[in-house]
DNA sequence: TATCGACGCCAC
DNA sequence: AAACGTGGCGTCGATA
Protein backbone atom coordinates (compact mmCIF):
# COMPACT_ATOMS: atom_id res chain seq x y z
CA UNK A 1 0.00 0.00 0.00
CA UNK A 2 1.56 3.39 -0.85
CA UNK A 3 1.79 5.61 1.60
CA UNK A 4 1.88 9.28 1.07
CA UNK A 5 4.68 11.44 2.98
CA UNK A 6 6.52 8.05 3.50
CA UNK A 7 7.20 7.06 -0.10
CA UNK A 8 9.04 9.40 -2.00
CA UNK A 9 7.49 10.21 -5.16
CA UNK A 10 10.77 9.08 -7.16
CA UNK A 11 10.34 5.61 -5.61
CA UNK A 12 7.05 4.96 -6.73
CA UNK A 13 7.26 2.34 -9.80
CA UNK A 14 3.24 2.42 -10.46
CA UNK A 15 0.38 4.94 -9.76
CA UNK A 16 -1.14 5.16 -6.27
CA UNK A 17 -3.92 3.37 -5.34
CA UNK A 18 -6.90 5.13 -4.69
CA UNK A 19 -10.24 4.96 -4.51
CA UNK A 20 -12.43 7.47 -6.71
CA UNK A 21 -14.93 9.71 -5.11
CA UNK A 22 -17.93 10.46 -7.45
CA UNK A 23 -18.04 13.76 -8.30
CA UNK A 24 -21.65 13.47 -9.84
CA UNK A 25 -23.59 12.09 -7.52
CA UNK A 26 -25.56 14.36 -5.27
CA UNK A 27 -24.53 15.69 -1.92
CA UNK A 28 -26.48 12.61 -0.09
CA UNK A 29 -26.79 14.76 3.13
CA UNK A 30 -28.18 18.42 3.66
CA UNK A 31 -27.95 20.97 6.52
CA UNK A 32 -27.88 24.55 7.43
CA UNK A 33 -25.65 26.27 9.14
CA UNK A 34 -25.48 25.28 13.16
CA UNK A 35 -28.06 27.21 15.38
CA UNK A 36 -30.70 25.15 16.79
CA UNK A 37 -33.41 26.82 18.37
CA UNK A 38 -34.92 25.44 21.57
CA UNK A 39 -37.43 26.58 23.23
CA UNK A 40 -36.58 30.41 23.23
CA UNK A 41 -32.75 29.73 23.54
CA UNK A 42 -30.11 29.73 20.69
CA UNK A 43 -27.85 26.67 20.88
CA UNK A 44 -24.28 27.48 19.54
CA UNK A 45 -22.04 24.77 21.38
CA UNK A 46 -22.53 21.61 23.25
CA UNK A 47 -21.48 24.05 26.74
CA UNK A 48 -24.42 26.47 25.64
CA UNK A 49 -26.83 23.32 25.15
CA UNK A 50 -26.16 21.42 27.85
CA UNK A 51 -26.39 24.81 30.10
CA UNK A 52 -30.06 25.70 28.15
CA UNK A 53 -30.96 21.89 29.24
CA UNK A 54 -30.22 21.73 32.80
CA UNK A 55 -30.00 25.12 33.82
CA UNK A 56 -32.37 27.23 32.25
CA UNK A 57 -35.18 24.60 31.08
CA UNK A 58 -34.75 22.98 34.52
CA UNK A 59 -34.43 19.20 33.82
CA UNK A 60 -33.23 16.86 35.63
CA UNK A 61 -30.25 13.93 35.64
CA UNK A 62 -27.16 15.85 34.12
CA UNK A 63 -24.23 14.43 33.93
CA UNK A 64 -20.79 16.24 34.02
CA UNK A 65 -17.69 15.73 32.55
CA UNK A 66 -13.86 16.85 33.54
CA UNK A 67 -14.53 20.15 32.41
CA UNK A 68 -17.50 20.65 34.92
CA UNK A 69 -20.05 21.26 31.91
CA UNK A 70 -23.00 18.81 31.75
CA UNK A 71 -22.58 16.29 29.12
CA UNK A 72 -24.56 16.39 26.02
CA UNK A 73 -23.84 12.69 24.04
CA UNK A 74 -26.08 11.18 22.70
CA UNK A 75 -26.68 8.98 25.53
CA UNK A 76 -27.95 11.93 27.50
CA UNK A 77 -29.79 13.28 24.51
CA UNK A 78 -31.49 9.76 24.39
CA UNK A 79 -32.30 9.72 27.46
CA UNK A 80 -33.85 13.40 27.86
CA UNK A 81 -36.39 11.82 24.51
CA UNK A 82 -37.54 9.15 26.08
CA UNK A 83 -38.60 11.42 28.82
CA UNK A 84 -40.58 13.57 26.52
CA UNK A 85 -37.64 16.35 25.87
CA UNK A 86 -38.62 17.00 22.21
CA UNK A 87 -35.79 18.65 21.54
CA UNK A 88 -33.34 16.46 22.56
CA UNK A 89 -34.70 14.42 19.15
CA UNK A 90 -34.23 17.05 17.31
CA UNK A 91 -30.66 17.88 18.71
CA UNK A 92 -29.31 14.37 17.73
CA UNK A 93 -31.32 13.99 14.26
CA UNK A 94 -29.05 17.54 13.12
CA UNK A 95 -26.01 16.62 14.94
CA UNK A 96 -25.98 12.92 12.69
CA UNK A 97 -26.88 15.28 9.51
CA UNK A 98 -23.51 18.04 10.95
CA UNK A 99 -21.46 14.86 11.02
CA UNK A 100 -22.24 13.28 7.87
CA UNK A 101 -21.82 16.66 6.19
CA UNK A 102 -18.90 18.01 7.52
CA UNK A 103 -16.53 15.14 8.15
CA UNK A 104 -17.40 12.91 5.29
CA UNK A 105 -19.70 14.63 2.31
CA UNK A 106 -17.48 17.93 2.19
CA UNK A 107 -14.33 17.20 3.28
CA UNK A 108 -13.79 13.95 1.02
CA UNK A 109 -14.74 15.91 -1.78
CA UNK A 110 -12.50 18.75 -0.49
CA UNK A 111 -9.42 15.70 -0.73
CA UNK A 112 -10.06 14.64 -4.29
CA UNK A 113 -6.62 14.84 -6.01
CA UNK A 114 -7.01 17.18 -8.78
CA UNK A 115 -4.02 15.04 -10.82
CA UNK A 116 -5.84 11.71 -10.45
CA UNK A 117 -9.46 12.66 -9.81
CA UNK A 118 -9.18 10.05 -6.36
CA UNK A 119 -9.01 10.53 -2.63
CA UNK A 120 -5.91 9.40 -1.33
CA UNK A 121 -5.18 8.52 2.16
CA UNK A 122 -2.02 7.92 3.98
CA UNK A 123 -1.56 5.43 6.23
CA UNK A 124 0.51 5.30 9.26
CA UNK A 125 2.13 2.16 10.29
CA UNK A 126 3.54 3.04 13.91
CA UNK A 127 0.57 4.68 15.70
CA UNK A 128 -1.86 2.84 16.75
CA UNK A 129 -0.12 0.98 19.71
CA UNK A 130 -1.76 -2.46 19.56
CA UNK A 131 -0.21 -2.67 15.83
CA UNK A 132 -2.90 -1.71 13.72
CA UNK A 133 -2.13 0.93 10.84
CA UNK A 134 -3.96 4.29 11.34
CA UNK A 135 -5.56 5.94 7.94
CA UNK A 136 -5.06 9.66 7.79
CA UNK A 137 -5.49 12.96 5.69
CA UNK A 138 -8.38 11.52 5.40
CA UNK A 139 -9.30 8.56 7.73
CA UNK A 140 -10.87 6.10 5.35
CA UNK A 141 -10.97 3.38 7.66
CA UNK A 142 -14.14 5.23 9.37
CA UNK A 143 -16.55 5.79 6.96
CA UNK A 144 -19.91 5.35 7.76
CA UNK A 145 -21.79 2.08 7.20
CA UNK A 146 -24.29 1.61 10.40
CA UNK A 147 -27.09 3.89 9.32
CA UNK A 148 -28.88 4.34 6.30
CA UNK A 149 -28.01 8.04 5.70
CA UNK A 150 -24.23 6.85 6.44
CA UNK A 151 -24.40 4.25 4.00
CA UNK A 152 -25.17 6.31 1.29
CA UNK A 153 -21.49 8.02 1.87
CA UNK A 154 -19.93 4.06 1.05
CA UNK A 155 -21.96 4.10 -2.26
CA UNK A 156 -20.14 7.56 -3.35
CA UNK A 157 -16.70 5.34 -3.51
CA UNK A 158 -17.14 3.60 -7.15
CA UNK A 159 -15.08 1.40 -8.91
CA UNK A 160 -13.12 2.61 -12.27
CA UNK A 161 -15.24 2.03 -15.54
CA UNK A 162 -14.81 -1.78 -16.20
CA UNK A 163 -14.09 -2.56 -12.46
CA UNK A 164 -15.93 -3.63 -9.31
CA UNK A 165 -14.57 -3.13 -6.01
CA UNK A 166 -14.36 -6.18 -3.98
CA UNK A 167 -14.31 -6.18 -0.17
CA UNK A 168 -13.06 -9.13 2.31
CA UNK A 169 -13.31 -9.05 5.86
CA UNK A 170 -12.72 -11.72 8.11
CA UNK A 171 -15.86 -13.03 10.03
CA UNK A 172 -15.54 -12.38 14.27
CA UNK A 173 -12.06 -12.40 13.93
CA UNK A 174 -11.19 -11.12 17.55
CA UNK A 175 -13.90 -13.57 19.04
CA UNK A 176 -12.23 -16.40 17.31
CA UNK A 177 -8.63 -15.42 18.07
CA UNK A 178 -9.85 -15.08 21.91
CA UNK A 179 -11.35 -18.69 21.51
CA UNK A 180 -7.65 -20.02 20.33
CA UNK A 181 -5.68 -18.00 22.83
CA UNK A 182 -8.07 -18.69 25.99
CA UNK A 183 -8.63 -22.43 25.04
CA UNK A 184 -11.97 -22.45 25.13
CA UNK A 185 -13.50 -25.99 23.72
CA UNK A 186 -17.26 -24.74 23.98
CA UNK A 187 -16.02 -21.30 21.25
CA UNK A 188 -13.80 -23.25 19.57
CA UNK A 189 -15.89 -26.32 18.62
CA UNK A 190 -18.73 -23.14 17.87
CA UNK A 191 -16.91 -21.44 15.09
CA UNK A 192 -15.82 -24.76 13.79
CA UNK A 193 -19.38 -25.86 12.75
CA UNK A 194 -20.00 -22.09 11.68
CA UNK A 195 -22.34 -21.84 14.59
CA UNK A 196 -23.87 -18.03 15.53
CA UNK A 197 -21.56 -16.75 18.43
CA UNK A 198 -23.92 -14.50 20.12
CA UNK A 199 -26.79 -16.91 19.99
CA UNK A 200 -24.41 -19.63 21.54
CA UNK A 201 -23.28 -16.89 24.35
CA UNK A 202 -27.29 -15.78 24.94
CA UNK A 203 -28.43 -19.32 25.46
CA UNK A 204 -25.13 -19.87 27.71
CA UNK A 205 -25.97 -16.66 30.15
CA UNK A 206 -30.10 -16.05 29.37
CA UNK A 207 -31.19 -19.71 28.48
CA UNK A 208 -32.44 -18.05 25.32
CA UNK A 209 -31.59 -16.58 21.88
CA UNK A 210 -34.60 -14.53 21.40
CA UNK A 211 -33.22 -11.16 20.27
CA UNK A 212 -33.12 -8.91 23.16
CA UNK A 213 -30.84 -11.67 24.91
CA UNK A 214 -28.93 -11.91 21.51
CA UNK A 215 -28.09 -8.25 21.42
CA UNK A 216 -27.27 -8.60 25.06
CA UNK A 217 -24.80 -11.58 24.50
CA UNK A 218 -23.29 -9.82 21.72
CA UNK A 219 -22.86 -6.57 23.84
CA UNK A 220 -20.51 -8.83 26.50
CA UNK A 221 -18.91 -10.48 23.66
CA UNK A 222 -17.65 -7.21 22.68
CA UNK A 223 -16.71 -6.56 26.50
CA UNK A 224 -15.12 -9.23 26.87
CA UNK A 225 -12.33 -8.60 24.77
CA UNK A 226 -12.21 -4.91 25.86
CA UNK A 227 -11.38 -6.01 29.54
CA UNK A 228 -14.66 -5.80 30.93
CA UNK A 229 -16.05 -4.10 34.54
CA UNK A 230 -19.80 -4.22 35.95
CA UNK A 231 -19.92 -0.54 36.03
CA UNK A 232 -18.97 -0.33 32.02
CA UNK A 233 -21.15 -3.51 31.48
CA UNK A 234 -24.17 -2.13 33.67
CA UNK A 235 -23.77 0.83 31.41
CA UNK A 236 -24.25 -0.22 28.10
CA UNK A 237 -26.98 -2.52 28.89
CA UNK A 238 -28.43 -0.67 31.01
CA UNK A 239 -28.86 -2.42 34.26
CA UNK A 240 -27.50 -2.21 37.78
CA UNK A 241 -23.97 -2.93 38.52
CA UNK A 242 -24.82 -5.50 40.52
CA UNK A 243 -26.45 -7.05 37.58
CA UNK A 244 -23.93 -6.27 35.23
CA UNK A 245 -21.45 -8.19 37.82
CA UNK A 246 -23.81 -11.20 38.26
CA UNK A 247 -23.50 -11.39 34.08
CA UNK A 248 -19.90 -11.41 34.47
CA UNK A 249 -19.84 -13.94 37.17
CA UNK A 250 -22.08 -15.97 34.92
CA UNK A 251 -19.91 -15.84 31.90
CA UNK A 252 -17.08 -16.49 33.68
CA UNK A 253 -18.41 -20.23 35.25
CA UNK A 254 -19.73 -20.84 31.46
CA UNK A 255 -16.33 -19.83 29.90
CA UNK A 256 -13.48 -20.19 32.54
CA UNK A 257 -10.85 -20.33 29.62
CA UNK A 258 -11.45 -16.19 29.49
CA UNK A 259 -11.41 -15.81 32.74
CA UNK A 260 -7.86 -17.35 33.07
CA UNK A 261 -6.67 -16.17 29.95
CA UNK A 262 -7.52 -12.71 31.73
CA UNK A 263 -5.58 -13.33 35.17
CA UNK A 264 -2.52 -14.77 33.18
CA UNK A 265 -2.16 -11.48 30.65
CA UNK A 266 -2.54 -9.59 33.85
CA UNK A 267 0.50 -11.28 35.72
CA UNK A 268 2.63 -11.75 32.29
CA UNK A 269 2.18 -7.83 32.13
CA UNK A 270 2.94 -7.03 35.50
CA UNK A 271 5.84 -9.02 35.73
CA UNK A 272 7.46 -7.57 32.24
CA UNK A 273 5.48 -4.50 31.69
CA UNK A 274 4.53 -5.95 28.15
CA UNK A 275 2.21 -8.62 26.64
CA UNK A 276 3.03 -10.72 23.58
CA UNK A 277 0.81 -11.09 20.20
CA UNK A 278 0.91 -15.30 19.31
CA UNK A 279 3.47 -13.46 16.77
CA UNK A 280 5.45 -12.33 19.22
CA UNK A 281 5.29 -8.75 18.82
CA UNK A 282 5.12 -6.97 22.00
CA UNK A 283 2.60 -3.81 23.56
CA UNK A 284 4.14 -1.95 26.51
CA UNK A 285 2.17 -0.68 29.63
CA UNK A 286 3.75 1.49 31.30
CA UNK A 287 1.31 2.55 33.69
CA UNK A 288 0.63 -1.40 34.63
CA UNK A 289 1.86 -0.74 38.13
CA UNK A 290 1.00 2.56 38.93
CA UNK A 291 -0.34 3.99 42.06
CA UNK A 292 -3.37 6.01 40.47
CA UNK A 293 -5.96 3.50 40.52
CA UNK A 294 -7.58 4.40 36.58
CA UNK A 295 -4.08 5.01 35.08
CA UNK A 296 -3.39 1.36 36.36
CA UNK A 297 -7.16 -0.04 35.30
CA UNK A 298 -6.80 1.31 32.21
CA UNK A 299 -3.61 -0.10 31.38
CA UNK A 300 -5.28 -3.68 32.73
CA UNK A 301 -7.77 -3.32 30.22
CA UNK A 302 -5.57 -2.49 27.70
CA UNK A 303 -3.48 -5.68 28.50
CA UNK A 304 -6.25 -7.76 28.26
CA UNK A 305 -6.87 -6.43 24.93
CA UNK A 306 -3.46 -5.89 23.30
CA UNK A 307 -2.91 -9.39 22.59
CA UNK A 308 -6.24 -9.96 20.72
CA UNK A 309 -6.64 -7.17 18.56
CA UNK A 310 -2.29 -7.06 17.67
CA UNK A 311 -2.96 -10.34 16.53
CA UNK A 312 -5.42 -9.59 14.08
CA UNK A 313 -3.38 -6.63 13.09
CA UNK A 314 -0.34 -9.33 12.55
CA UNK A 315 -2.71 -11.43 10.43
CA UNK A 316 -3.99 -8.87 7.99
CA UNK A 317 -0.64 -7.40 7.59
CA UNK A 318 0.63 -10.83 6.95
CA UNK A 319 -2.05 -11.21 4.46
CA UNK A 320 -1.38 -8.08 3.02
CA UNK A 321 2.42 -8.55 2.34
CA UNK A 322 1.67 -12.21 0.57
CA UNK A 323 -1.73 -10.91 -1.45
CA UNK A 324 0.37 -8.91 -4.15
CA UNK A 325 2.55 -11.83 -4.91
CA UNK A 326 -0.43 -14.31 -5.14
CA UNK A 327 -3.03 -12.15 -7.59
CA UNK A 328 0.52 -12.66 -9.75
CA UNK A 329 0.64 -16.34 -9.05
CA UNK A 330 -2.86 -16.48 -10.01
CA UNK A 331 -2.53 -14.05 -13.47
CA UNK A 332 -4.48 -11.24 -11.41
CA UNK A 333 -2.26 -8.35 -12.35
CA UNK A 334 -5.32 -6.40 -12.88
CA UNK A 335 -6.42 -6.74 -9.33
CA UNK A 336 -5.37 -3.77 -7.12
CA UNK A 337 -5.30 -3.87 -3.28
CA UNK A 338 -6.69 -0.48 -2.19
CA UNK A 339 -7.25 -0.08 1.35
CA UNK A 340 -6.92 -1.85 5.03
CA UNK A 341 -10.01 -1.30 7.53
CA UNK A 342 -8.72 -3.62 10.48
CA UNK A 343 -10.78 -6.66 9.45
CA UNK A 344 -10.82 -5.66 5.86
CA UNK A 345 -9.22 -5.78 2.33
CA UNK A 346 -11.00 -3.38 -0.20
CA UNK A 347 -9.46 -4.50 -3.94
CA UNK A 348 -10.24 -2.90 -7.59
CA UNK A 349 -11.19 -5.90 -9.79
CA UNK A 350 -11.42 -6.17 -13.32
CA UNK A 351 -14.92 -6.92 -14.74
CA UNK A 352 -14.91 -10.78 -15.45
CA UNK A 353 -12.06 -11.21 -12.51
CA UNK A 354 -14.68 -11.37 -9.99
CA UNK A 355 -14.63 -15.01 -8.93
CA UNK A 356 -10.86 -15.71 -9.82
CA UNK A 357 -9.99 -13.14 -7.62
CA UNK A 358 -12.32 -14.06 -4.70
CA UNK A 359 -11.19 -16.95 -4.33
CA UNK A 360 -7.12 -15.96 -4.11
CA UNK A 361 -8.06 -13.05 -1.40
CA UNK A 362 -9.86 -15.52 0.67
CA UNK A 363 -7.26 -18.42 0.64
CA UNK A 364 -4.31 -15.43 1.63
CA UNK A 365 -6.58 -13.86 4.20
CA UNK A 366 -7.25 -17.39 5.82
CA UNK A 367 -4.21 -18.85 5.95
CA UNK A 368 -2.19 -15.72 7.15
CA UNK A 369 -1.00 -17.41 10.49
CA UNK A 370 0.22 -20.68 8.25
CA UNK A 371 3.13 -21.79 8.66
CA UNK A 372 4.03 -20.24 12.03
CA UNK A 373 1.15 -20.72 14.19
CA UNK A 374 -1.24 -23.04 13.93
CA UNK A 375 -4.91 -21.80 14.79
CA UNK A 376 -7.52 -23.85 16.43
CA UNK A 377 -9.90 -22.13 14.64
CA UNK A 378 -10.55 -21.62 11.18
CA UNK A 379 -10.67 -17.87 10.42
CA UNK A 380 -13.70 -17.55 7.91
CA UNK A 381 -13.30 -14.69 4.85
CA UNK A 382 -17.08 -12.88 3.72
CA UNK A 383 -16.11 -11.44 0.24
CA UNK A 384 -18.42 -9.21 -1.67
CA UNK A 385 -18.15 -6.94 -4.87
CA UNK A 386 -20.13 -4.36 -6.65
CA UNK A 387 -20.06 -1.21 -8.38
CA UNK A 388 -19.46 1.28 -5.13
CA UNK A 389 -17.96 -0.04 -1.71
CA UNK A 390 -21.38 0.13 0.00
CA UNK A 391 -22.89 -2.59 -2.32
CA UNK A 392 -19.43 -4.72 -1.87
CA UNK A 393 -20.30 -5.67 2.14
CA UNK A 394 -23.43 -8.50 1.35
C1' DT B 1 -3.29 32.60 12.03
C1' DA B 2 -1.92 28.49 14.47
C1' DT B 3 -2.40 25.34 18.29
C1' DC B 4 -4.47 23.12 22.10
C1' DG B 5 -7.89 20.61 25.23
C1' DA B 6 -12.55 19.26 25.68
C1' DC B 7 -16.33 17.27 23.68
C1' DG B 8 -18.64 14.46 20.61
C1' DC B 9 -18.96 10.71 17.14
C1' DC B 10 -17.54 7.92 12.94
C1' DA B 11 -15.19 3.17 12.16
C1' DC B 12 -13.28 -1.71 13.60
C1' DA C 1 -13.49 9.78 39.97
C1' DA C 2 -14.14 6.59 36.26
C1' DA C 3 -16.87 3.60 34.49
C1' DC C 4 -15.28 -2.04 28.00
C1' DG C 5 -10.24 -1.77 23.62
C1' DT C 6 -7.84 0.88 19.09
C1' DG C 7 -7.87 5.05 16.25
C1' DG C 8 -8.92 10.26 13.42
C1' DC C 9 -11.30 14.41 12.95
C1' DG C 10 -15.00 18.15 13.22
C1' DT C 11 -16.48 22.23 16.19
C1' DC C 12 -15.99 25.28 20.01
C1' DG C 13 -13.55 28.27 23.04
C1' DA C 14 -9.24 29.73 24.89
C1' DT C 15 -4.69 31.09 24.08
C1' DA C 16 -0.34 32.36 21.77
Amino acid sequence: MWARGTVSPQTRQTAPRRFTLALGAPAPVRTSKLTVLVARFTIGSTQQLGHVLYERLGLKGGRKGKSGAYSTDVTELERLAGEGVECAKLVLDWRQLTKLKNTYTDALQAQINPETGRVHTSFSLAAAQTGRLASTDPNLQNIPIRTEIGRKIRDAFVAEPGHVLMSADYSQIELRLAAHMADVPALKDAFRAKADIHNLTAIELFGSEDRENRNKAKTINFAILYGISSWGLAGRLGVSREEGQAIIDRYFERFPGIRNYIAQTLTFARENGFTRTLFGRKTHFPNIDSRQQNLRQGAERAAINAPIQGTSADLIKRAMARMDGALESAGLEGVRMLLQVHDELVFEVPDGREEQAADVIRKVLADAAEPAIKLDVPLDVEVGWGSHWGAAHR
